[in-house]
DNA sequence: CTCTCTGCAAAGCATTTGCACATTG
DNA sequence: CAATGTGCAAATGCTTTGCAGAGAG
């Protein structure tokens, strides 16, 4: 088993290094925001016995090691990506795409909150919400503020 | 039935003025990031025979019509506030206690971004999370950067 | 060899939905 | 009175969990 990659992190750690917990930890750089049921299929690539069970167990050490952060926004199916770089999220209210997004100033921002409130340790998740240019450009024109409501 | 106060939008809308709804658009004056058991129970206390399906029911057009937030941070339970102001939240990892936030500074940030994006009608929301002052007194001390996880 | 992990299947929880009856405008 | 809304209970979708056997160290 490949002991010097992406698997570093995991053999340090107090839990026990597994075909699947690595074969979870290489299909998170197979992709971004993936789903459960995404990581499931490109882990059954390598490993068909694997079960939805263990993803989410596997996902929620990983999580407590600092090796994949969970996006979530409203009612969704939770995201899972490698921890590479701390980025946001820009999601379109449309078609549902998700981009992720460096935002280098909010450094400050949340600094500020912290002092005012005096929090410790904090991290912040920020999500922008919008129309897409594609989505925008295939819609019809909207020239009003505030939320697009279709009634379906 | 009111038809002056918080009912006014409902009454301006497609939407008939129950006196269910009436009850669910005061219930949000009534605590902050109510869930929808919370709701439920305020409800009742005017009006025993609400179900839960119609606070969500009702809470799902008030989001249409933009009469009401809807906050979820990972995996919790949805809360739901009265559209007043625009506000982010601070999430204590321990206690879990959410702190309403103004965040003034935070709209040069996502205008940049939907610039950069080309995203229209954007909206954003941003949580904070991290350790409340009161959970940091009565905690032990934390030098170290990062994530504090215990193991339960 | 012991402790941890896994697959499976069942349970859990928040939310949504179908339907027959009640209510609104 | 026609259209819409409601209560109820069942269904849904994602996630978690108990357990007995498999695998890691």
């Amino acid at each position: 088993m490949d002991s010097t990659g992406v698997d570093a992190g995991l053999l340090r750690s107090r839990y026990r290094l597994t075909k699947q917990r690595s074969a979870v930890l290489h299909a998170l750089d197979d992709g971004e925001h993936l789903t459960a049921e995404d990581l499931l299929d490109r882990v059954r690539r390598q490993l068909p016995g694997v079960s939805l069970g263990t993803i989410y167990r596997t996902v929620d050490i990983l999580r407590e090691l600092g090796l994949v952060q969970i996006f979530t926004h409203n009612g969704m199916a939770a995201r899972y990506e490698a921890s590479l770089s701390k980025h946001h999220h820009l999601v379109c209210d449309v078609c549902r795409d998700i981009t992720n997004v460096n935002v280098p100033t909010l450094g400050p921002v949340i600094k500020g909150i912290a002092a005012q409130y005096r929090y410790d340790d904090v991290d912040a998740s920020l999500t922008v919400t919008g129309r897409c240019a594609s989505c925008a450009a295939r819609a019809p024109a909207s020239t009003f503020e505030g939320t697009v409501e279709d009634r379906d």
